[in-house]
DNA sequence: ATGCATTTGTTCGTATGTATG
DNA sequence: GCATACATACGAACAAATGCA
């Protein structure tokens, strides 16, 4: 599935950032343990700021769905899909 | 009470702020429906940039702390100091 | 009511520091 | 040492909401 960014949509770029990759994560796409695309492909992909980027991956960090680590990347969280 | 940053400490200035903040709402030298100083009364008063003043304030945001209003302000929440 | 000033919200660009490999 | 990547910080700009004259 594709992450698409409405530039000018009525939602801010970061929360739809947030929400699609959330829903990517949620789904599978991204699977735990699995790495996150960088910021710069991120920001580069999406024609978004990197600190926007930045600001839609803390709220999945906050969420507790996804964490960073210096050097490496940012992570699925292996409690990302707790069994229903 | 004062807050103070060190722009030179170890910990970051946002936390900094926010910490200093959170302690001010809790003593009570801000009250519950009480405006903050504005961002730019804060960037200024203590010499870091406004995007550092609103990373400090989204924390305290995050923590149910405070709630901003465009165009008005920033404000301290009814429920900032529930019953222990 | 129209406009202006203030303030928050959002976004972008860039730079530096730190950690990893 | 170097490349990659996150964390922090600065500066700047525009939109939207609010209040006031």
């Amino acid at each position: 599935m594709e992450i698409t960014i409405d530039t000018h949509g009525e939602e801010p770029a970061y929360k739809q950032l947030a929400d699609q990759l959330r829903a990517a994560i949620t789904r599978g796409d991204y699977a735990p343990g699995d790495l996150l695309p960088s910021l710069k492909q991120l920001s580069g992909a999406h024609g978004i700021a990197i600190a926007t980027v930045q600001h839609a991956l803390q709220v999945l960090k906050d969420e507790g769905l996804i964490y960073g680590v210096s050097g490496r990347g940012t992570f699925v969280r292996r409690a990302a899909r707790p069994p229903s």
